[in-house]
DNA sequence: TTAGGGTTAG
């Protein structure tokens, strides 16, 4: 080796050279590492000892070569030379033993690190972050937040670094009173404008769901970068409100801030939920321009959009030119077709993952593929399936994943079993579960067990008018009418009321919402004289209206108006008068599509000659040609 | 002298 010229910048240089030749065998690492160390020790080109070590040039070294262990993730090697530093006296030096406890927590050995970090006497700032940042990024989250007491009780004051570590923490346990308590003493700081600290305060607000004081932090801070920005866009997006995150992006571009990646991906899924599809359009022109449009991880973002908009075929062309598919691309397909009831090709493109076995399926592969085995009445494949994630990839079925088989078994009138699944679950059952079984009960109109489950949801949402809504409905099924009247003047007197059933279309930009028997709308009239032609054509192709699923004691007539001026149908109207002949129509429902809606949506498509897509609260229905994709089962 | 915030699938 060449030692004539050893100097601290050669020493670092001669560590990575050592380092990198092992890199795939970082065991050896250490063994060259010392080879080297021990040649260079020898020769006179060596600074004086210092007091600290015992050798000057073997302190810089190991901490060079500690650096490059960090860098590198190398815990095997950091750990041999943290045994040979405490033979040889050095491991409880300071500046060593802090790039230890950052090597252990980089490595995710937190105990090794907490112990480690205990022994230290001077602690700076430094060593308690990467020790919260540890416990905050990988839990446990209590910890996180318990060391960042204990740093202050030391007399150690946060920094810049220090709060959105611990800020992720109160994040991951939605802790918003130790949010709100650590945001009081951020005010305090200097770093209350800092744009790090500002951002983990937004995150942690929007992940306890309280968006508009993540707006006021983010309204403090004026000097904004870009991650600011999609902080607080992502507040938005994940809490429900699409356009005010489409706003803040466009007073984004406005201000001039440049869009990231991440700013797109946030965009997109936004309007991905609210299945607007002309502003992702808008978006995806925006990215086309940017320079984004090839890349993955916005084609994943915009894959899902498609799908959520009804459109399955242009999101699995994107799906198909994707260079390298995450799990979240393979997710994201399957689920779209899951949630449109495409049972077949969900497990078709599911075997196809499996079989090329480079990414495993998750808990989320198997919820689109359960989902699509209940949208597609598959009930021997759902519990295949069920089982094999259990069983070959010893996933712990989550309650979504029961709730899909409930729902399976419950249209398979297996009710007796569906309720047995329900009783020996290891966790507790949630509402979605009971609605699952209520569901079933309804459809095979079994009043017992509904009313079994209707007292669990209740117990659980007391304030849902759903759950009284649906009972009612069981009742008036079976001509229960005092019963049914009953379950209304129960939820009257809580003072609850049904949610109003609407739905609504986008046209030219503009979102037109309709509710159930709306005569609010500018062009009622003519939507109205729209329904009354359908109508016409629709009785010539044998249409009777099936009046089941108004559940009020009214007569035939009026049960048959209440049914005609259902939200989806007045949408519907709306969208064929007000757009060219061949659109496609594309309508969202708060609630379920009732049987009858859907006996008539069926015969308007072949009648317009339109596509209409109508997404309801549980699935997609695309009616073509008189056909729905749901196979009249949903 | 070392470290950091935002993004896709349910």
């Amino acid at each position: 080796m060449l030692l004539s010229f050893v100097t601290n910048k050669s020493i670092h240089r001669l560590c990575q050279l050592s380092f990198s030749s092992s890199l795939f065998l970082t065991n050896q690492a250490l063994h060259l590492a010392s080879e080297a160390q021990s040649s260079f020790s020898h020769t006179q080109s060596i600074p004086t000892p210092s007091p600290v070590t015992s050798n000057c040039t073997d302190y810089q070294y190991y901490l060079s070569f500690l650096q490059l262990c960090v860098t590198q993730k190398a815990l095997k090697a950091g750990k041999r030379l943290h045994a040979r530093l405490l033979l040889s006296g050095l491991g409880f030096n300071t500046a060593l033993a802090t790039k230890l406890v950052n090597l252990y927590c980089t490595c995710n050995c937190l105990p090794h690190a907490h112990s480690l970090f205990d022994k230290i006497s001077k602690r700076n700032v430094f060593l308690w972050n990467i020790l919260i940042r540890a416990y905050a990024w990988n839990g446990p989250h209590e910890t996180a937040i318990l060391l960042y007491y204990q740093m202050l009780e030391h007399g150690i004051g946060p920094d810049n670094f220090t709060f959105p570590f611990v800020l992720k923490a109160c994040s991951a346990l939605s802790d918003i009173g130790t949010g709100r308590e650590i945001h009081k003493q951020v005010i305090h700081t200097r770093w209350c404008s800092d744009v790090y600290v500002g951002a983990g305060l937004i995150d942690m607000y929007s992940k306890c769901g309280c968006v508009n004081e993540a707006c006021q932090v983010f309204n403090k801070i004026l000097d904004r970068d870009v991650v600011l920005w999609n902080s607080m866009i992502a507040a938005y997006s994940q809490n429900g409100y699409p356009r005010d995150a489409l706003i803040l992006f466009r007073d984004m571009v406005y201000n001039k801030v440049q869009p990231t990646i991440a700013t797109l991906v946030t965009v997109i899924s936004a309007l991905a939920e609210a299945a607007a599809l002309p502003r992702g359009r808008e978006i995806h022109g925006f990215a086309l321009r940017y320079g984004f449009g090839a890349v993955d991880k916005f084609k994943t973002a915009l894959l899902d959009m498609y799908a959520k908009s009804g459109r399955v075929q242009v999101a699995r062309k994107l799906f198909d030119q994707l260079l390298d598919r995450e799990l979240a691309s393979w997710n994201a397909m399957i689920c779209g077709y899951g949630m449109h009831g495409h049972a077949h090709e969900a497990i078709l493109l599911f075997d196809i993952m499996r079989k090329k076995g480079k990414i495993p399926p998750n808990h989320i592969t198997f919820v689109g593929v359960l989902s699509a085995c209940n949208h597609g009445g598959l009930m021997k494949e759902g519990e295949h399936f069920f089982h094999l994630m259990v069983n070959e990839y010893s996933i712990e079925p989550t309650l979504q994943h029961y709730t899909c088989l409930i729902n399976l078994l419950g249209h398979f009138q297996r009710l007796g079993e569906a309720y047995g699944l329900i009783q020996n679950m290891p966790m507790k059952p949630d509402s979605g579960v009971w609605g699952a079984l209520l569901n079933g009960c309804k459809v095979h109109r079994n009043i017992e067990l509904g009313e079994l489950a209707l007292q669990k949801l209740i117990e659980l949402e007391p304030t849902d008018a759903g759950n009284y809504v649906l009972l009612s409905n069981i009742y008036a099924q079976s001509g229960k009418w005092r019963e049914a009247a009953r379950v209304r003047k129960q939820m009257k007197k809580r003072g609850l009321k049904k949610v109003i059933a609407s739905s609504w279309i986008e046209i030219k930009g503009i979102t037109h919402a309709f509710l159930s028997g709306d005569t609010s709308h500018p062009f009622l009239k003519d939507i109205y004289k729209e329904l009354e032609r359908l109508e016409g054509f629709m009785k010539e192709n044998g249409y009777v209206p099936d009046t089941n699923p108004v559940y009020h004691d009214v007569g035939d007539d009026e049960k048959f108006n209440m049914v005609r001026t259902h939200s989806e149908r007045l949408a519907i109207a709306y969208g064929i008068i007000s757009t060219p002949p061949g659109t496609r129509l594309l309508v969202t429902k708060n609630l379920r599509v009732c049987e009858d809606c859907h006996v008539a949506i069926k015969l308007i498509s072949r009648i317009v000659e339109r596509e209409i897509v109508v997404r309801d609260v549980n699935r997609y229905h695309c009616f073509v040609n008189g056909d729905c994709s749901c196979g009249d089962y949903w």
